[in-house]
Parts: structure tokens; sequence; C-alpha cells
RNA sequence: GCCCCGUUCGUCUAGAGGCCUAGGACGCCAGGUUCUCAUCCUGGUAACACGGGUUCGAAUCCCGUACGGGGUGCCA
């Protein structure tokens, strides 16, 4: 009704965690709504007062905030509009579109078990759907609960148009007639999506594909009510886990808190999403956010299902890593340094430690790991056992060892110590014992650049885990 | 069971009838650069699910089969 501008919404369920689906979902709808300069509504759909938890709803709030997507109405709860939904209802009932069933959940299912059994779809049987004014009027004295289902049209076809997969239809006789109200007085998903999509002047739908059949009867909601026009659907593919199937925990990490806790980065996260199913029209792969906004089209959207890959994500966080100016990047990874060296970070060496590690991170975790030997007492270094064992198996790894320590404490202090020199003098290849020094200085036989870290370190603390790693030879 | 949607390298994808002896990226493998590791550079591996049509010509269009996913809830 309105041909103003764009309006779209992302609409999850508070009754969990995010999940990674639901968040390419969101970020498609904030993309297009960007793209477009239209908006973007989040709208929490929180019939289910039973599943539905406070908690979940401030989590989404706080992801889609951490991510950037940030909305521009709501957010709308469902559960303040119970009013507004039970009145189209009535309304629907009185009109005989909808009638009043008598039926329990129970019931319904044990129904549906014997007809699977007996080889006939199961499905509504329709058994409330005649009962005469006199009939409902018995059974409301016996005192039976009474649930409010959707008449659905006996025959024809229902037929809507998907942007990203053309014409979608269905024989109606295969779908039965459905609950708009529970018996517990409360709306279904149905009825309040149809409703708010027409109050709220939605003309994009976009969501993922599990919820394709359900347009049906979204749209037979929407004609009920009076409105015949449809908003614009994109049905987008679903998100399958490695090996396919559903993406669940068994993979690994599936909410978005688990991401932002390994260290990743939201423009990375968005990144890989919005690549996941659509793509921009030149090769590229790592996109800032203004760019996926810029490129984004619906068109383009595919329309098979994508396995989520961890390490193309893993791969792309490193670059974006990598794309960070220095100063994002300190404050990006300080948080982690905070939780695991608090009092002991010093700020001008933290700065050139995370300068140094960020052409070799993947994650910000990473990062704050491989600096942790800078600000861990010197006696407390853990030496890692297999850096050890290949120190040990050094030809003079002693000798080389004294000879670095002798150079480390008469040498001129720069901030670049680079004891190859001396190494090389002994007859011995630098390269091939390098490893050594590092295990000794940095507890591993990989991390930070050595001369740097020598350096950083000073000249005394150096000399503390040098002779230590001697001493335990 | 019935209904809906889908099917290009292991994975994400390009491809809209001839440009395809199918391109890019991740991964993997092999070299190179480098103070370690990583980064980076070079090269390699590897795919149009199958069967019928339509057409001079099909990865691209149609039909069928197989396979995968979703739905069939008083979940959304």
């Amino acid at each position: 009704m309105s041909v103003n501008t764009p309006r779209l919404r992302f609409s999850p369920a508070p009754t969990g965690f995010l999940h990674i689906g639901s968040v390419r979902t969101a970020l498609y709808n904030w993309l297009h709504a960007r793209h477009v300069g239209g908006t973007f509504i989040l709208r929490i759909e929180d019939t289910d007062v039973a599943r539905s938890t406070q908690e979940s709803v401030d989590q989404i709030q706080q992801v889609l905030h951490w991510l950037g997507l940030e909305w521009d109405e709501g957010p709308y709860l469902q559960s303040a509009r119970f009013d507004a939904y039970l009145a189209a209802a009535a309304r629907l009932v009185d009109e005989s579109r909808a009638y009043e069933c008598f039926c329990t959940e129970a019931e319904v299912k044990e129904r549906n078990e014997i007809a699977m059994r007996e080889g006939r779809p199961p499905g509504y049987d329709g058994r409330c759907r005649h009962l005469t004014v006199d009939e409902r009027a018995a059974r409301r004295a016996d005192g039976l609960a009474v649930s409010i289902r959707f008449r659905t049209p006996d025959d024809g076809r229902s037929s809507f148009t998907d942007l990203i997969r053309g014409e979608v239809s269905v024989e109606w006789s295969t779908i039965s007639d459905f609950v708009i109200v529970r018996s517990n007085g409360t709306p279904v998903f149905f009825l309040a999506n149809a409703i708010d999509d027409l109050d709220m002047e939605i003309t994009h739908v976009l969501r993922g594909e599990d919820l394709i059949d359900s347009t049906h009867r979204v749209l037979a909601l929407r004609h009920a009510l009076g409105h015949d026009d449809q908003p614009i659907y994109a049905h987008m593919p679903l998100i399958l886990g490695p090996g396919g199937g559903k993406l669940s925990k068994r993979h690994g990490a599936v909410s978005v808190e688990e991401y932002r806790d390994a260290g990743y980065l939201p423009s990375a996260l968005l990144n890989y999403l919005a690549l996941l199913g659509w793509g921009p029209d030149d090769d590229r792969e790592i996109l800032r956010n203004d760019e996926l906004i810029a490129e984004f089209e619906l068109e383009r959207v595919n329309t098979s299902s994508a396995t989520f890959d961890p390490k193309k994500l893993e791969w792309m966080n490193g670059e974006h890593i990598r794309a960070m100016t220095l100063a994002d990047l300190v404050s990006a990874v300080l948080p982690f340094a905070r939780t695991r060296y608090a009092d002991r970070l010093d700020v001008p060496r933290f700065e050139r430690a995370v300068n140094l590690a960020q052409e070799r991170a993947t994650t910000l975790v990473q990062i704050a790991e491989q600096m942790a030997f800078l600000f861990t007492p010197d006696d407390q270094l853990e030496v890692d056992p297999q850096s050890w064992d290949k120190l040990v198996k050094v030809e003079r790894a002693g000798t080389i060892l004294d000879t670095v320590i002798d150079f480390v404490e008469n040498c001129e202090w720069s901030d670049q110590i680079d004891p190859r020199g001396v190494i090389e003098a002994l007859g011995v290849k630098p390269g091939k014992v390098m490893h050594v020094l590092y295990t000794a200085v940095e507890g591993r036989s990989q991390g930070l650049p050595l001369f740097d870290s020598i350096s950083m370190l000073g000249r005394e603390s150096a000399l503390v885990r040098l002779r230590a790693a001697r001493s335990r030879l």
C-alpha cells in the first residue's frame, strides 16, 4: 500500500542463541535495506510465550549491535500486540474464515500418527470444521479448551513469485486447516506474522528457505484479512554443516558469541556470511561492509544451500586483520590481552607486539596468545614440550646458548638484537638453530620475530630466559 | 507417505545456448622468499549427479530418475 521506501524486517524468535543462519538472514535484510535506502526493522516474534526468554531478546540485540547491523525501527515485540491479533482472529471466526476447534493437541497428534501408519497423509482431519452452533455450545459447556483454526481453501492453487526462485506454487488440497490461536489464548506465528507485515507495511520478506511452505498460509491469511497484494518474497538457501545436514553444535561454533569470543571480527563474519549464497559480479572476496552494501543484489542470491566452511572463515578473518589500521587492531586485541595478562600489560610494548603479530595471525585470540611470553614473568614462562624436544636434539645447543648469552650480555642495545653473527662464527648455520633461541626466549620454537622479541623483553629478562634454558639442558 | 525447493572441483562460487579443452577463492600438495612460525610469491590437484529429449550446437532450455535439503506442529 505504501509505495514509498522499501521496508524490511528481521524477525527472530527469542528462544535461544542467535544461530549463524539467522545472522545471515539479518545480514541480507540489512544489506538490501541499506543498498536501496530502505528501512530495516527489528521485530521479535515471541508469540510462543512458553519458549521465549527476555535473555534471548537482549542477546539478539547485543549481537546485532556487535555486528553493526543497526536497525531503524523496533524492536517491536509481538507479545505486546496480542490484542490486535486476537481481534483479527475473532473477525475471521465471525466471517467463517476460521472456526473454533475443540480437538486437543494430543488428539490431533495421535490421529496424525494413525494416518501415517495407515498410509494416509497427515494433517488436520477437519473434525471441527463443520460444527453447528449448538454443537459448539455443547462442547464449550463441557468445558473443552478452544483453539481457533483457519479454514484453508478446499481446492485450487496458491502461488507467489519468489525473487530468487521464481514462481512457487502448491495445491491447496495438500495444506490442511491450521491453528491461528492456541487453546491458551495466544496467537500463532502465521497470524502474527501476517498482521505485522501488513501493519508495518513490510515490502520485502527475505528469510530462510525453511519458511517457503509457510508463505502460502500467510498469504491466505492476508487474503482473508482483505489484502490481496503481496510483499516481495525472497527465500534464501539454508546454511548446512560440514558434510551436509543442519549446521549444529557438533560442527563447532554456531552462535555469534562463540566467534566473537574466539577472536573473529564482525567485518570478517559479515563478509564470509555474505558470500555464502551471494557474490559480487567480479572476483573480489574480501569486502568491507560499505562494499557489501554497494554491491549487494538480491537477484544474485543463489538457489542452493551452502555448506559452512570454518577454514575459509578463518582465512578471511586473517585478511581482515591484515587490512586493519594498527590503532584499530590494538583496540580490538586489547580486551583479549586484558583477560589474559591484565596487570602486567605495558602499552608501548603491547602495541609493538600487535604490529608484529598482525601479519601472522588469523584471530585476535591468536595475537594475544602469541605475545603472551612478553607479559609473563621470567620464572613462569612455560616451555612447550615439543619445542624443547626439538631444542635438545640440536648439536652443540649448549655452546650456542652460551655464545648467545655472552652476546646479549655485551652487545650494544637496540630494537633489533640480532645474534646471527656470533652463531655463524661458531660455524653453524643460524637458520637451522634459530628455533633454539625462540624456545628459550618465547617458550616455543615459533612465534614473534626474535630480534624484536629480545629487544622488547630487555637485556635482563632475555638473559634470565636464555640462562634458564642453558641450565636445564 | 505426501508437498515444496535444490543439484558445477572436498568447500564457497563464476557461468543466463556457441567466448568452457569450465574461470576465481578456501583447503590440500610441491617449490621459492624469510631470523622461527606465519605472511607473501609461483606451480599443481580437482567439478558440470545420471538418463532421455529440444537444437547446427547445452553446464546453460524441457522431461524423467537418483541424491540432498525443507515442510507436513496448539515451533518459528
